[in-house]
DNA sequence: CCATGCAGTTAGACACATCTAACTTTTTCC
DNA sequence: GGAAAAAGTTAGATGTGTCTAACTGCATGG
C-alpha cells in the first residue's frame, strides 16, 4: 500500500479534482477542473500535458478527460488523505467543517502515511467511544466523560 | 498573533533555519543554512535576498544573517506550527519520534490556525489526562482507560 | 452551411527555487 | 604578508507552475 509519492503538490490537485468531477458527472473537460482549481485554462492544458506523460491521465486534444488505472489510484489515495483529514479536524478536533476542508486542501498533499494511518485509527477509536470520551466544549475547550469503556479501535 | 502567511513554505524553512541555528551556535553564516536545509550555498545566497527585500533578514554580503523584528516573529511561528505537529504526532498519536519530526517539517507550511489551535488545546488535554484517558497500544490501537476524570483544558 | 462563440491549445512571459561552475572575498596559517 | 583553502556570490541553466494573449477546433443555430 502507499508506496512513495512523487507528484507535485500542483498535479495531486489536478488528479484530484478530476477524479471528483467524474465522480459527480461521469465526464471531466478541462473547463470543469479549471473552474474546480480556479486556475487559467492554460494551466489545465499544460497540468494535462505532465499527467499524460507521467501515464496518469487518458487526454486527446480538445477531448475529455480520463483518469488511467494509475491516475486513478493515486487520486483516491489524494483524495483519502483529505477526507482523513478533513474528518479528523471536525470530528475530533470539532473544527467547523469549511476551516478544515480548507485546511486538509493543503495539508493532504504533505501528511505522511504512518500519521495518516494514525489519525484514521484515532478517529476511528473516539467515534466508538462517543459520547463517552473526549468532546470539545465551546468556551472551554475539550474535556473528558467519565466512565470510558473498553477500547481497542484496531491496528 | 498570526496574520496570514504568505510565505513560501521554502522561505519559511530559511527562516526557521535561521533561527535555530541562531539558537544553537548564536550566530547564522550561510554555509550552516545550506547545510541544515541540505541546498547549495548559491541556493541559500539566493533565498537570502529574499528575505532581505522582504525586510525579514539582514544581511551584508560575506557578512552573518541576522534577523529582523519581524523575521523573528514570522520564524517563531513557523518553529512553533512545527513543534505543535510534532508534539501531537508523539504525544497524542504515539508516532515514533522521528516520523513526527519528518512529516511535521512539511506539514508545517500548509497547517492553518484554527487547526493549530485545536491540536494544542487537544493534547494539552490528553497530557492532563493521562495516564487516564486514551493510549496506543501496538499491535491494538487505541484505547480508553477507565474512570477519566474532570476535563476542561482551557479554551 | 457557415458564422459566431465558446472550449481548448499554443506561445511567450514571469516568478520561484534549485543546481553547477566560475569567480570573488575572507580566513587561515606558515 | 601572501598563498592556499574555505566561504560566499554571481551567472546561467533547468524545471515547475502560473498567467495573458492569440490562435485553433468544434458545435450550434440562424
Amino acid at each position: 500500500m502507499g508506496g512513495k509519492r512523487q507528484l507535485s503538490a500542483s498535479l495531486e490537485d489536478y488528479l484530484e479534482a478530476i477524479y471528483v468531477i467524474i465522480q459527480d458527472k461521469d465526464v471531466a473537460r478541462p473547463k470543469d477542473v479549471a473552474q474546480h482549481l480556479d486556475v487559467a485554462a492554460s494551466s489545465v492544458t499544460n497540468a494535462l500535458q505532465g499527467l499524460v506523460k507521467r501515464g496518469l491521465v487518458n487526454h486527446a486534444p480538445y477531448d475529455s478527460i480520463a483518469l488511467t488505472e494509475r491516475g486513478e489510484e493515486l487520486a483516491v489515495g489524494v483524495l483519502h488523505r483529505h477526507q482523513v483529514l478533513t474528518r479528523f479536524f471536525t470530528d475530533v478536533l470539532s473544527v467547523d467543517a469549511d476551516a478544515a476542508a480548507r485546511c486538509a486542501c493543503k495539508m493532504e498533499h504533505a501528511v505522511c502515511d504512518v500519521v495518516l494511518n494514525r489519525l484514521v485509527d484515532y478517529a476511528k477509536f473516539v467515534k466508538h467511544s462517543r459520547p463517552a470520551g473526549v468532546r470539545w466544549v465551546e468556551g472551554t475547550g475539550f474535556v473528558a466523560d467519565e466512565h470510558l469503556s473498553e477500547g481497542g479501535a484496531n491496528a
